[in-house]
DNA sequence: CTCATGCGTTAGAACTTATAACGAACACGA
DNA sequence: TCGTGTTCGTTATAAGTTCTAACGCATGAG
């Protein structure tokens, strides 16, 4: 799924193992969750028994972090096909909410409820400035018309660390950041079940602010 | 916290029993999350051991429902306080961030991921109503100059499940919705983290979506 | 072919939730 | 005031979990 590149027949069968570990994570996520996910059950279900999994993951928690960082991966893979082949900010939002409907527990792996101790690993920020990167030059892309700053423009002017070295103007930092959070706030309530049972149609109400965001 | 109402002592004292119980448990999510939640950890805190605290809740499951249940409360009631206290909108929208930021966990446990197999219990819809019927109460109160409907209001129209009796007008209801999601949108990603390291100020950038959405 | 490294096993410690059975304390009716 | 039945807290136990330790076997490198 990452790493084809095994040099000795050791590394490859390990690398294979690993893989087959996070498959079986995956099932097990998508159908209880995150916090339902046993590695003995793992274990019983790949056919060895127990602590054999220790060889392949430090522990839970190592996988999981593993199973994060594949998460991330995967959507800012989409994110940058999606762009690459050609889509604009409407396309990447619609981009956004089929990968999170794709698989929910993946979305919240990403964006749900973090565990307070936890620190995510160095390189998930790498990938999400990865992510940001494509939305700055979606939305350096696509201008509105030149309006007078507002105090959040201004405020994001002077303090763009997330945007690395990217040129894009304030105007296009705030837009990548309603973007974000707009569409963020549907999809989390959707895919947490708080629109079930209100009749309306939560694709329709993504679709709204999808165009809203990307400048109707 | 909700029942002192307790006619025998037996009842008195069970009363008295559950709300030690729930205090420590809210203190250990607070500290460690919802899914660290320990019955023998609280047992030993308490101090009687294990098996006991099943006298007053049927398992984990049953004591996070009841956690889930009083957060529930406390959002509906901080939200009725401040709207009869005179807030509109722009109020409403602080309200609910100081709530969020109060005690994130407890905001994680109404509004963050959600575990596959559970189902919330009835009542707390009934909550979710009485929440919406504030919000929609200050979206009528506060009406933007008419304009012509957009598709998405009149769907809303025609799909009001939600809305209950309420005699809001669809500008209305798409007005709640969208102050629900953007202030969410922010809010949850604050909370989970997301803009830790990114630089800007996010209350700043709460602000302006709660400007936004309480018509500017 | 030798031998060190890696892999999978079982055993066990320290946890967890949850049930069962027992004894004691308590409130209430006679 | 005195039974008496309900309730409470206890210990014991079962069935899970993560994770460490120690032991053999197989594999691949030299």
């Amino acid at each position: 799924m990452s790493k084809p590149e095994a040099s000795t027949p050791r590394e490859r069968y390990r690398a294979q193992v690993r893989e087959e570990i996070k498959k079986h994570a995956w099932e097990q996520i998508a159908t209880a969750g995150a916090s339902a996910l046993s590695l003995n059950a793992i274990a019983k279900r790949i056919g060895m028994s127990g602590p054999a999994l220790y060889r392949y993951f430090a522990g839970r928690d190592e996988l999981i972090t593993e199973l994060i960082r594949d998460a991330y991966r995967s959507l800012a893979d989409t994110f940058r096909a999606r762009a690459e082949a050609g889509a604009g900010l409407d396309g990447l939002a619609h981009a956004l909410r089929a990968w999170a409907l794709d698989d929910p527990q993946r979305y919240f792996l990403v964006y749900g409820t973090p565990v307070p101790g936890y620190h995510a690993p160095e390189d998930t920020t790498r990938i999400t400035s990865e992510i940001m990167a494509v939305l700055l030059d979606a939305c350096a892309a696509e201008q509105p018309p030149a309006a007078p700053p507002s105090p959040l423009e201004t405020h994001l002017a002077g303090h763009r660390d997330w945007a690395g070295q990217h040129p894009a103007p304030p105007s296009a930092l705030r837009r990548a950041l309603a973007f974000w959070t707009r569409l963020h706030g549907v999809l989390s309530l959707e895919l947490a079940g708080h629109f079930t049972g209100m009749g309306f149609d939560p694709a329709r109400l993504y679709t709204a602010e999808a165009e809203a965001v990307a400048g109707h």
